[in-house]
RNA sequence: GGACAGGUGGCCGAGUGGUUAAUGGCAGCAGACUGUAAAUCUGCCCGCGUGAGCGUACGCUGGUUCGAAUCCAGCCCUGUCCA
C-alpha cells in the first residue's frame, strides 16, 4: 500500500522497522539522491547491550546495506544524565568510571553488524561525551535553552506519564530530552546527520532534535521510530532463563543465545526474521508459512541467521550443533558450559548451583524433590545425591532445557 | 520552612503489637501435556541445614515491650498543597 521511491525506505518499511516518520515523502526524495548520514544513540548502561537494542543496531545495518552511512553514537555523556522516558522512577547515577567501562565493553558489538571506515558510507563511532562534556551552562541555556517550551516538554507522553502517576522527575532528568536533541543538532552541524532513529519510546526526544534543528539552523532533519516490539503473549522482548538476552559473549554464552530465538513464539517468527535476519522476503515468506511442527525448521533458521550475526557464523553452527544433539539425541554438545570438579566427586546440589543451574542450594534441593534433575539423562529425587564421576563427562540437566557439563578438574 | 499523605520481598500491593518469612496479583522456575512453541492444569518461588531448627528481611538509627513491619522519637527520601 504504501510505496516509496528509494531503497532505504522501502526495504525498512517491508521489513517493519517503521512506526513513526516525521516527514516520509522528503526523506524518501533525499534518499534516492544523495547518501543519508543515519544515527542512533546507545547509553551506556550496562556492559553490553541487549536484544532490546537490536532492531536499532539492525536498523543501522539496513540503512549501510541501502546504501547510507550509519553513524554510532554512544551516550558517553547522556549516560551520566538517565533517559526518563517512559521510566517509572530514576535510575541510579553510573558513575564516570563505570560509564567509561561500559562504553569500552559495548562498543565491540557494532563490529559485527556494520562496516567501520572512512567512505562514504562507512559506519562511524562517536560519543556524545565529546561535546555534552565541554558544554557552558550559560551559553547553553542561552543558545539552546530559548528554543525549548517547559509547557511543551511537559506534554510529552514520556514524561507525562511519570508526571500523572506522580513520581518525581529531577530536573537532571528533564535536561535529558535536551541534550538528546542537542546531540542532533551537534551531529547535523559535525558529520552532515539528516536522520535519527531509534525505539518508539524515543520519538519525543527524536522529534525534539528535529525542531531544534530547524529552528537553530534553519535545517531539515527526520527523525524514524520503530515499533515497540512485543512479543506474542503481550510481554517485552529479551527475557530468557536468568535475564536479560545480552549481545555480547561474555554476559550470556552462545549457546544461550542460540536458544533464545530457538524458543520464539511460532505467532513470531516472521517478524523476528524479518526484522533480525538478512534472509529476502521471499524466503521469509515461505517459512513463516510453515505449520504445526513445521514452524520448528523457520525457528532454527532464524537461530541460525541471527545468531550468525552476533556471534559469528563458527559460534552459530557450534550452538546449532550442540543444540541438535542435546535436543534430537539426547548426548550433549560442546558449546555446554563445562563445570570442573574436583577430586572427582560432588554434591548434586552444589554441582547445580556451581553451573548456574539454580541460584542456591535450597532451590537446587527443591528442584531435586520436583523431579526436575537428572544427571547422565536419569532422573535423581534423593537432595543428598553426590555425583561421582564415572568418564570424562558428566551431563547435569535441570528441566529440559538447561543442561551442563561436568569434568574433572 | 509549614501542613498532609507515603516509603513492605524482582515489580505491584495487603498487613497496623504475638498464630507474619509476612494475604493476593504479576514476573520467574519446574512437573504434566507438546513441537526445545502457545494455551491449560499442578507444584515451587530469602539464605543455611537431610531435619527439628537457625540466620537475615518490611527507608535509616535509637527506644518502649516478654514480644514490633506494626507503638514512640529523631533522621533520610518521595508526592500533594501552602510559604
Amino acid at each position: 500500500m504504501t510505496h516509496y521511491r528509494s531503497e532505504l525506505l522501502n526495504l525498512l518499511y517491508s521489513r517493519g522497522y517503521i512506526h513513526q516518520l516525521t516527514d516520509a515523502d522528503a526523506l524518501d526524495a533525499l534518499a534516492t539522491t544523495e547518501v543519508v548520514p543515519g544515527y542512533i544513540g546507545f547509553d551506556p548502561t550496562a556492559p553490553s547491550l541487549h536484544v532490546g537494542h537490536l532492531v536499532s543496531i539492525m536498523m543501522l545495518r539496513q540503512l549501510q546495506k541501502a546504501g547510507h552511512k550509519p553513524i554510532v553514537v554512544m551516550g558517553g555523556g547522556t549516560g551520566k544524565i538517565g533517559d526518563p522516558s517512559f521510566k517509572d522512577e530514576a535510575r541510579k547515577l553510573l558513575t564516570d568510571d563505570l560509564i567509561a567501562q561500559n562504553v569500552a565493553s559495548i562498543r565491540r558489538v557494532f563490529e559485527r553488524f556494520l562496516t567501520f571506515g572512512d567512505g562514504p558510507t562507512d559506519a562511524i563511532m562517536v560519543d556524545n561525551a565529546e561535546w555534552l562534556d565541554r558544554l557552558e551552562y550559560i551559553p547553553f541555556l542561552r543558545d539552546i535553552g530559548q528554543h525549548f517550551s517547559v509547557n511543551r516538554m511537559l506534554s510529552f507522553d514520556s514524561v507525562k506519564l511519570r508526571l500523572d502517576r506522580e513520581q518525581s522527575l529531577s530536573f537532571l532528568e528533564f535536561n535529558y530530552m535536551i541534550l538528546q536533541a542537542y546531540d542532533f543538532l551537534e551531529l547535523s552541524r559535525r558529520v552532515g546527520c539528516r536522520l535519527q532513529m531509534g525505539g518508539s519510546d524515543q520519538w519525543g526526544n527524536i522529534v525534539n532534535g528535529v525542531e531544534l534543528a530547524r529552528r537553530v539552523d534553519g535545517k531539515q532533519v527526520f527523525g524514524l521510530t520503530t515499533p515497540l516490539l512485543t512479543n506474542a503473549d503481550g510481554t517485552k522482548m529479551g527475557k530468557t532463563v536468568g535475564g536479560a538476552v545480552w549481545l555480547n559473549e561474555d554476559q550470556l554464552s552462545d549457546f544461550d543465545y542460540w536458544q533464545f530465538w530457538r524458543n520464539t513464539d511460532d505467532r513470531d517468527v516472521g517478524m523476528r526474521l524479518r526484522l533480525f535476519t538478512d534472509l529476502p522476503l521471499d524466503e521469509i515468506a515461505r517459512l513463516e508459512a510453515l505449520e504445526g511442527a513445521g514452524i520448528n525448521e523457520a525457528k532454527k533458521v532464524l537461530a541460525n541467521e541471527a545468531t550468525a550475526l552476533c556471534r559469528g557464523v563458527d559460534a552459530s553452527a557450534r550452538a546449532a550443533e550442540t543444540a541438535r544433539r542435546t535436543f534430537e539425541e539426547g548426548a550433549s554438545g560442546d558449546a555446554l558450559p563445562r563445570i570442573p570438579v574436583a577430586d572427582g566427586r560432588i554434591a548434586l546440589t552444589a554441582a547445580l548451583t556451581a553451573a548456574g543451574l539454580t541460584a542456591s542450594n535450597g532451590e537446587a534441593k527443591r528442584k531435586i524433590g520436583e523431579g526436575a534433575v537428572r544427571v547422565n539423562d536419569v532422573a535423581i529425587t534423593d537432595p543428598g545425591h553426590e555425583i561421582v564421576l564415572d568418564g570424562p563427562e558428566t551431563k547435569l540437566s535441570l528441566g529440559k532445557k538447561k543442561h551442563a557439563i561436568l569434568v574433572p578438574a
